[in-house]
RNA sequence: GCCGGGGUGGCGAAAUGGCAGACGCGGGGGACUUAAAAUCCCCUUCCCGCAAGGGGGUACGGGUUCGAGUCCCGUCCCCGGCACCA
């Protein structure tokens, strides 16, 4: 025999990149009936400069979908392209001068470079960037219609401004109190900025998590629904005592609880509070405010922030019974979250139970537990804390007996009817703030004039295109910086509006968009196949009939970190993209896979400054017992012992990421895939493992050598196609092991894309291939099988050996061989094993012919030695036979 | 506190209510080699036993069932999200 070909993974991969690319194999027509295509998306990456593990596991997963749906003979659409708005950029251009738009699309060659080297199957034809001019310029476009369709507004609000970024930030982008991204103090600050009305869909995003089940994760559901956060009640109006032109209006769950309201407390920035405090009391409100909004939202409201308030000095009277109750401001009540206003019953509600227990405030009962031994109750009883469960109402006038969940409707109904209250429904959802004081974003397409104010731009005057000319210092916007920018149109003459008398000048608005707003659409932006052009083939934003031909997204899989943000935005965006005529697609994604991280084991020690220190593993010794469990590590370079830490995410910080470039040169492409969909089914973390990646390598190995082995004795055979029953021995058992694993991998596939036990089915059926002991044509079809089931992960590795095969050579042949089918009537030996339970416990095993069903299969077992002998000469109360799979006897 | 997801060998993990631990990693032993690497073969859930064999075992406690990792009830622990939202 000679030589067989050595594996080259670095060879065959790039060779077979080249010629998909070259024959176009992964871009897609889009004129096939919709249920013979397939989309599928992975989140498009910020380009960072670099791909790290976390992309590599989306993107593969990703692929090997695309590719498995490719060979059940769909058409895929599979597109990738940049995130690429955003605030990295800007740090390079202030830490190292870098412009951000060069800084960007150098980091975009980059990586692009680094996904075609994977191997990923991306329609690159459909590749765009969020900072393209054309894509922006799309975006204004529809942030117009927004406008048109009154989804646009602007408010001033307290908002949170990062003291590291001076910008302000979403809600969602302040983590602890501090940026998301700096780390760095948020303050809250009064500014008025441009708002997307989200809330304007809450109660059909709300609805849509209904019809999502199923398709999406009930984590991701489950969030979107707290986050958007419904909440049923009533509002009831408080006249406040001595001020018959004020009345106060509170929102309130539980107005059953109304004849025990014993104060109401009040926002400290509400706008009633500086007309109904009076003179004795107003330096100490002033005061409260203050201190209330020196600290950020999450260290006024936060777990640990301590509930705080101050007497106002007025009192309001409670609507049910005249009641004079003080109105404290607290700082626990904010301004934005139903009325900002709060009827406060010590009794029924554990933080006010809290507060008035601090400020001396009574506690009037008015709910009683119907079973005095209810556990909640028993503490009331004791003074501990407030009843917070339904019972029966006591004290409240005409209610007093009824079951407290019937007097929520009964007082509401009541108050209603002589207008001091009404039912209403409350949303935790806010709008969404979409203005950013910096450079590298989106535009707001909005002039201001004098006579006009803000104005929208005319179409017709779109693109708004960012100057490159800009500065970076770190403060503040550069574009409210730049000379000329605001108050020029692009050709340089002075920028005006059509006033009421003529033209007048104007100045731009400097506010850039949140990037949130490039990657709510981007997904129906690829529908469209004419990223390439400049022109982008169409006139409008989005391709119509191309968008509803694709949408939703079939399968659309990234990170649960974006959860809430980028999939609650996308939803919402969807429906506005439809009310302003652009789709008819009301949700985005139909299924959402969300991936689990990449993880690694950590070493560290205690440094001086009372933080970990951090070793890369490299650097670590780690000590095993006789079975091969870790005891302990030691650092190589001193020899002195570091604490083997949790196995944690990769992150820069602890030292604990590994470069996939470096696995790709060492290993190749397929090998990274291989490794990184074998460790754990997609949902769930792995574990990086450089000997689980050295053990998916050589099985690779072990599958070419197999192949290369055989590929020229079997040059002219042909698989096996006929029936197993013509066959014995080793090879009819192979033919059956063909049959069951390929319905192995396709169960595996189309349940749960559970790529793990795919590939371990493959390296079940490698294992029983031992070609001397087998037919030829059996042995092909062994090896044609395994190729084509491991195409999807390994494409490059099985391409080569397809067509080594005979197969054959363009870049097409496998995605035509298709994914293999199976024979169920092939797939189980006319004997079957039956282990033998006793009373539940195993005994044994007998083989009985397949074929015998019912009282002849009862019979045989009853006659059968081996049950003779594990039932003792006892008698058999009852049988069970499970045909097929089992023998149980209950003896005795 | 509330919501969601988990808990299976030394490790990653498999198992439509039907032989728990497939497959892989690590570990042990062997072959090849001057040697190492690579490769190949065998063993590897725990306990008792030289062995044949026996017993235990899917976080813990109950339950349903001929039969439970899987279904039901309760408890503990871990991970993630939300949290003065009235």
């Amino acid at each position: 025999m000679s030589e067989i070909k050595p594996y080259d993974p670095a060879t065959i991969e790039v060779k077979w990149q080249q010629a998909w690319e070259q024959a176009g194999i992964h871009e897609v027509r889009d004129d096939l009936p919709r249920d013979k295509c397939y989309y599928v998306l992975e989140m498009f990456p910020y380009p960072s400069g670099k791909l790290h593990m976390g992309h590599v596991r989306n993107y593969t997963i990703g692929d090997a979908v695309a590719r498995y749906k490719r060979m059940r003979g769909f058409a895929v659409l599979h597109p990738m392209g940049w995130d690429s708005f955003g605030l990295p950029a800007e740090q390079a251009a202030i830490e190292r001068g870098a412009h951000p738009q060069k800084w960007t699309y150098e980091n975009i060659a980059y990586m692009r470079g680094q996904l075609k080297r994977m191997g990923f199957s991306y329609a690159w034809s459909r590749e765009f960037a969020c900072s393209d001019p054309g894509y922006a310029h799309r975006e204004q476009q529809i942030f117009l219609d927004l406008v048109e369709k009154g989804l646009v507004y602007r408010k001033s609000s307290l908002v949170n401004w990062s003291t590291g970024l001076n910008c302000v930030l979403a809600n969602e982008q302040v983590v602890d109190g501090k940026c998301w991204r700096t780390g760095m103090p948020v303050v809250q600050k009064e500014l008025p900025q441009w708002y997307l009305r989200i809330t304007h869909y809450a109660d059909e995003l709300l609805r849509g998590t209904d019809e999502l089940k199923g398709g999406w994760p009930d984590a991701v559901l489950t969030q979107q629904r707290n986050w958007i956060g419904k909440s049923e009640g009533a509002e009831i109006d408080f006249p406040v005592d001595g001020h018959p032109e004020v009345k106060l209006t509170v929102f309130t769950t539980r107005p059953d609880t109304l004849f025990g309201v014993t104060f109401v407390s009040i926002a400290p920035e509400h706008a009633a509070l500086d007309k109904i405090v009076p003179a004795s009391h107003r330096a100490a409100v002033e005061a409260f405010k203050a201190e209330v909004r020196a600290v950020s939202a999450h260290d006024r409201t936060g777990d640990t922030a301590e509930k705080k308030g101050v007497f106002t000095g007025a009192h309001v009277i409670n609507p049910a019974n005249g009641a004079l109750v003080p109105l404290y401001a607290a700082n626990f009540v904010v301004a934005d979250y139903g009325t900002g206003v709060v009827m406060a019953v010590p009794a029924h509600d554990s933080r006010d139970f809290a507060f008035a227990r601090k400020y001396g405030i009574p506690v009037r009962t008015v709910i009683q537990a119907v079973d005095a031994q209810h556990a909640e109750w028993v503490k009331y009883q004791a003074g501990e804390d407030a009843y917070t469960a339904p019972g029966t109402m006591v004290d409240s006038a005409q209610f007093t007996g009824q079951p407290s969940e019937a007097a929520k409707k009964a007082i509401t109904t009541w108050l209603a009817t002589s207008g001091k209250g009404r039912a209403t429904v409350t949303w935790r959802l806010r709008d969404w703030c979409l203005s950013r004081q910096r450079y590298w974003g989106n535009p707001i397409p909005f002039v201001r004039s004098e006579q006009l104010g803000y104005t929208p731009l005319p179409k017709q005057d779109l693109p708004v295109v960012l100057p490159t000319d800009v500065t970076f210092d770190g403060t503040g916007n550069p574009l409210e910086k730049h000379a000329t920018w605001a108050v020029t149109t692009a050709d340089g003459r002075p920028l005006t509006v059509r006033g009421q008398k003529g033209p007048e000048a104007a100045r731009r608005e400097t506010d850039t968009m949140d990037t949130f707003m490039e990657s709510s659409w981007y997904f129906a932006r690829y529908t469209c196949h004419d990223n390439r052009r400049a022109d982008l083939g169409c006139a409008a934003p989005l391709d119509k009939a191309k968008a509803d031909h694709w949408l939703p997204v079939d399968l659309y899989i990234g990170g649960i970190e974006h959860a809430v943000l980028h999939l609650l935005y996308a939803r919402f965006f969807q429906k506005a993209l439809a009310d302003t005529g652009h789709a008819g697609v009301r949700e985005p994604f139909k299924r959402l896979l969300c991936q689990g991280m990449v993880c690694m084991e950590t070493y560290s020690r205690e440094g001086a400054n009372g933080r970990p220190q951090w070793f890369y593993p490299d650097e670590v010794e780690v000590v095993r017992d006789a079975k091969g469990v870790v005891t302990s590590a030691v650092l190589a370079a001193d020899g002195a012992s570091v604490r083997v830490g949790r196995v944690e995410k990769m992150s820069k910080s602890k030292r604990n990421t590994v470069d996939p470039q470096k696995l790709i040169d060492t290993y190749g492409a397929d090998t990274a895939r291989l490794f990184i969909l074998f460790a754990a089914p997609p949902e769930m973390d792995v574990v990086w493992s450089e000997d689980a990646v050295k053990g998916a390598h050589r099985f690779l190995k072990r599958v070419w050598a197999l192949c290369q082995d055989q590929a020229v004795r079997l040059a002219s055979t042909a698989p096996f196609a006929g029936h197993v029953k013509d066959l014995t021995g080793a090879d009819a058992a192979v033919v059956r092991k063909v049959h069951a694993t390929v319905k192995k991998a396709t169960d595996a596939m189309e349940r749960d894309f559970a790529f793990n036990t795919t590939i371990a089915a493959c390296m079940e059926l490698m294992n029983e291939l031992k070609p001397e002991a087998l037919k030829p044509e059996v042995v092909k079809l062994g090896l044609t099988t395994l190729v084509r089931l491991l195409a999807p992960m390994v494409p490059h590795v099985c391409q080569e050996l397809w067509a080594d095969l005979g197969g054959g050579s363009r870049a097409d042949d496998l995605i035509k061989a298709g994914w293999p089918t199976y024979d169920p009537a092939q797939m189980e030996a006319d004997e079957a094993e039956y282990p033998v339970q006793v009373n539940g416990k195993m005994k044994g095993k007998i083989v009985l012919p397949r074929s015998l069903a019912g009282a002849a299969l009862e019979q045989a077992v009853r006659e059968h030695a081996e049950i003779l002998r594990v039932c003792e000469g006892k008698a058999i109360r009852k049988l069970i036979v499970v045909p097929g799979k089992i023998v149980n006897l209950v003896v005795g």
